[in-house]
DNA sequence: CTTGACCCTCGTGTGAGCTCCAAGGTTTAC
DNA sequence: GTAAACCTTGGAGCTCACACGAGGGTCAAG
């Protein structure tokens, strides 16, 4: 059994961040000293490595919330796990495609101008970004 | 001259954005009425744009404002403008890598799994989550 | 003269995921 | 025995770009 400290090292958190954890009802200690101490164990361990992984995977700490309670639900089944996944998927991409728009139009701004000292009054981008951007569409 | 509401619709956000952006330094109503009502002017319209379109491509408000001040800076030059969008973009670019890779392990989580009814226990895409994800990269 | 559509300021709440602080109690090492 | 290093709870703060509500004043139409 680990105190919260040792399990942070474990697990490369913060002990703050794994009280807000539990505060979020994702994890658990398995007991508590007589001075109120909280004690983990290694399926803790596995646990906030599921959360780190998961995060990594663009899960938000409530999706997480759900797998988890997915992982412990008899009637639930695989292919609820694949569907938040999928999801989660679509979300991204949506995400991407949001950028992808904005590195675009970035690129056509820096591309409009030549850079240098020139007055600001003649900078292409901020005419750009001024007028509707209708040249640079 | 035109009352909040008016330039508001105008330019297609509403009165507490309007207030907000004020309180944020980005715009100002060009006089206000004894009764203590902003007025503002044309130019207000598109200032507003400029600041519409700036979030468009990803600038934030705080970087609106440098944009705003170069614009009205004498001293300032072209190569100032233009080196605000790269650096813009150069953080653009690494979200969109961050989400690439999210994008990349979903993918692999989603194939991992055939999907179907088996009960979470043998889900590979939990277990994959939990164990190191050692497999899946 | 009243009703409804405006407008004002000030302050709070939102989401996400923490981080940090204060003011204490506990354990451990020397 | 005492100092350092740990632990506890509770709450505030941070970023970003607003939205919303309370409690009030103003203005135009009928």
């Amino acid at each position: 059994m680990y105190t919260i400290g040792k399990v942070a090292a474990l697990a490369d958190v913060s002990a703050d961040t794994l009280r807000y954890y539990e505060k979020e009802r994702l994890i658990t200690p398995a007991s508590r000293t007589a001075a109120g101490y909280r004690l983990y164990n290694e399926e803790a361990v596995r646990r906030i490595r599921f959360i780190k992984h998961a995060q990594r995977c663009g899960f938000t700490l409530s999706d997480i919330q759900e797998l988890l309670t997915l992982k412990h639900t008899e009637s639930a089944c695989c292919e609820d796990v694949r569907s938040l996944a999928i999801e989660k998927k679509l979300r991204i991409e949506h995400k991407l495609k949001a950028l992808r728009v904005m590195s675009c139009a970035l690129d056509d701004l820096i591309q409009s101008c030549e850079g240098g000292e020139q007055a600001t009054d003649d900078c292409s981008i901020l005419a750009a970004l001024e007028n509707s951007m209708q040249e640079v569409s």
